[in-house]
DNA sequence: CTCCAAACG
DNA sequence: TACTCGTTTGGAG
DNA sequence: CATCATATC
DNA sequence: TACTGATATGATG
């Protein structure tokens, strides 16, 4: 009793414990986000998963670490340019100098061209594979329900939020944390033909409309807009409503004037609303200002592809190292300290993908230019296996193009 | 098949498994190492103790990584600062250039006030615990054999040593790289005792000699050259011969002009050996350059307490970080870096005890300022328990004393 | 080129 | 008892 | 101040 | 089946 006092991060280890599926998705806000982690943690202590994450996670700490340190030396660094750089000529200045006035040039530059002329609308679905299931059996209505398995589920309704259940977290702690907990095996041709019908009502308002997912989509509804004389608002009612007369489940929007904006609003009033960002400066710069760099995620494109690619956001890896390492919770944050990204992350000159210099780029612009992809692949996972032979068996080629080929097939036949 | 050529690091994974047994000790010289990795990597592969240097490994790597990439960054600093330092008056030298400077000019200083008029021997005892045992029981003769337990082996015999086996590997891995090994339990009654003897014998050479453990001590043997006009190897010689007539057991002997150097020495003739190091700057400059770090470790002195310690050294970690990170690998590429070790580690401007700058300073003066000691402790350590409530019992103030009291107790009952 | 980590739904 | 799968990008060796 | 990593024998 | 124990210092939070 008396060491908990004297010590209470050893006595309340799981504080330190994150996963992905321990961060709030919409519908978790009055979640006892203690307790859940407590459970986690407890079910979790002890197994391979949770050593490998441990493991994982020192080698994190150890780069936050160093970090730091390099950062503290470009501040200690930074206090005698201040007093010499009117003096500089040419050569002497540190990195951080030249990033700052870099950054800062980029940032009134980007700023300058935003492009608030567009209306694009992000729509969502609810609980997309669970609100399908609800439908093809209205028993389960009202009742905490997830998709998936034991081992792993893929989405839980809202009323399983409730108890701190999402999308990646493990079936059997789920159970864990809420023992009434309905579970359904996924059966994806449902939710293609529920997605097909949901694209259908999309097609009317923009037929050039970004999928990023079968769940999701982007729209620019600009010429809907004043064409019809009408607000993105209006356009973004009018959608839900189709798409609920369509396929009998509700959607959630958000309107802004960029792709990265509107993303960010549909997740806002979910389930079953929209949140307008207004396109005017102010408004923008205010909403951005106080945005969880957490939310941020880029729409890359892929024109050959079906599908739109969503990567190059700050998960929680580089959230928790921009954290510790900078002090960065909000966008507000990295754009002030945008030179010590610089700084400190590689903006590979190139190719800005998936590095917290192509956020703030995107915070900015949302680039629209085309991206074309730089890889294609196409992979099958098999069950782990100590047995050699059985692994160069299912390496073999032949046994790939097989398994491969099982899928493309299994694929046609459903549809 | 065709795989093991394609990856070779994968096909051996016992090749990046290092710990402080597989590496080698005099007498260690002609054993199969490779063969002997494979086998500590097999025993070991799975245990938790091994998951656990792994992830220490993990993290290790991480710091190595860090290194690198703040080392290339001065690196690349430097290059103007060649074009541009000339006409830097203040304030704008980067850390690499003041290092350099610095660095540079404390070398000079070093070897400049090296004293080379002394004359070190140290000596060590040959496979103590196990040539102690062998003096008690004379069956042991000729038999590879260690002292310790199937978990644990203090110290091996030198006929052990050519299986690998050695000091810190734990017995029952040991026993897998030699059957025959025979295994005899400590008796540390009878290593105090011998070691007594041996001191007598030191103390006739120097009655200030330092003990740095039951088996090893520094003297100053300069006085009693000049007075007999004798060389240090004589004296060596002589002290050898004592020390075996007193106990009967063999020890080696390094003869230097500072005991770093001494210690250095006594290793390389072992066993029953010893090896002088000539009292003038061109030998004595070519040793050190030559020189392993890894050999380097640092006598601190403890006027009070009956032994001096031995630490200050680079060890298992700190070899592979200059190794990997800065390409260290000898003494003389230490002095040649001096100024990224400056830059990368922190001097710690007081304190230059446990880091490789310090060794820097070590190599070159061997400081003989007595060094106080900062701090005192004694501690016991208790079997593994996940039992909360007999580990708060066994933490209880009046155990820990009563435990310290039993050793106390039970030290002065053998003597 | 290979292997691995990060990110997305 | 159980901790996904497929796709893409970039970093390190 | 407490914990951990490093090093010595 | 088994991977030490006593000591000191420095880094980190
Ligand atoms: N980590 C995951 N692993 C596998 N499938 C997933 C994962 N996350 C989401 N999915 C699937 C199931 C979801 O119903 C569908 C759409 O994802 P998403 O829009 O993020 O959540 P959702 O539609 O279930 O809830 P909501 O959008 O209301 O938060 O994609
Ligand atoms: N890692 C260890 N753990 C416990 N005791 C040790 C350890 N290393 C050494 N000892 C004990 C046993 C040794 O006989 C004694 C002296 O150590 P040391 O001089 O390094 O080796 P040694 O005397 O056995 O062989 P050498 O001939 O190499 O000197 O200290
Ligand atoms: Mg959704
Ligand atoms: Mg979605
Ligand atoms: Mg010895
Ligand atoms: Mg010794």
């Amino acid at each position: 009793m008396a060491k908990t006092e004297t010590s209470p991060d050893a006595a309340r280890p799981w504080q330190s414990y994150h996963t992905v599926y321990t961060n709030a998705k919409a519908g978790m806000d009055g979640v006892d986000k203690e307790k859940v982690q407590r459970i986690v943690y407890e079910v979790s202590k002890g197994s391979k998963f949770f050593e490998n994450e441990e493991r994982k996670e020192a080698f994190i700490r150890q780069k936050i670490e160093n970090m730091r340190s390099r950062c503290a030396k470009i501040t200690s660094a930074d206090s005698s340019h201040y007093r010499t750089h009117k003096t500089v000529k040419s050569g002497l200045s540190s990195s951080k100098y030249i990033c700052e006035t870099v950054a800062e040039k980029r940032i009134v530059e980007l700023e300058a061209t935003r492009d608030l002329s567009r209306v694009w609308i992000h729509v969502d679905m609810d609980a997309f594979y669970a609100a399908v299931e609800t439908l093809s059996n209205p028993l389960l209505e009202g009742k905490p329900m997830a998709v998936g398995s034991m081992s792993m589920i893929s989405t839980a309704n809202y009323e399983a939020r409730k108890f701190g259940i999402r999308a990646a977290m493990p079936g059997f702690i789920a159970h864990k944390l809420c023992p009434e907990l309905i579970f359904v095996r996924p059966d994806f041709k449902k939710y293609t033909h529920y997605s097909d019908l949901t694209r259908k009502v999309f097609r009317r308002y923009d037929p050039n409309f970004m999928a990023a997912s079968l769940d999701e989509a982007y729209l620019d509804v600009t010429e809907v807009c004043t064409e019809k004389g009408t607000s993105g608002e209006e356009v973004a009612k009018e959608i839900r409503a189709g798409v609920f007369e369509e396929t009998g489940l509700t959607c959630s929007a958000g309107v802004a004037p960029n792709r990265l904006l509107a993303k960010v609003c549909s997740d806002i009033n979910k389930p079953n609303g929209q949140f307008v960002l207004p396109n005017n400066r102010m408004a923008v710069v205010t909403f951005i200002s106080s945005l969880p760099i957490r939310k941020v995620n880029i729409l890359t494109e892929k024109p050959h592809g079906q599908l739109y690619l969503q990567i190059g956001g700050i998960g929680k890896v580089t959230e928790h190292i921009l954290r510790d390492a900078l002090g960065i919770s909000t966008c507000e944050e990295i754009l002030q300290k945008a030179s010590y990204i610089c700084a400190l992350f590689s903006h590979s000159t190139s190719g800005l993908e998936l590095s917290p210099v192509s956020a703030q780029d995107m915070l900015l612009t949302d680039t629209p230019e085309v991206r074309l992809r730089k890889s294609i692949s196409n992979e099958r996972t098999f069950s782990a296996t100590g047995d050699e032979t059985l692994l160069y068996r299912k390496l073999d080629p032949f046994e790939v193009l097989k398994s491969i080929q099982a899928r493309t097939l299994k694929k046609s036949t459903n549809s």
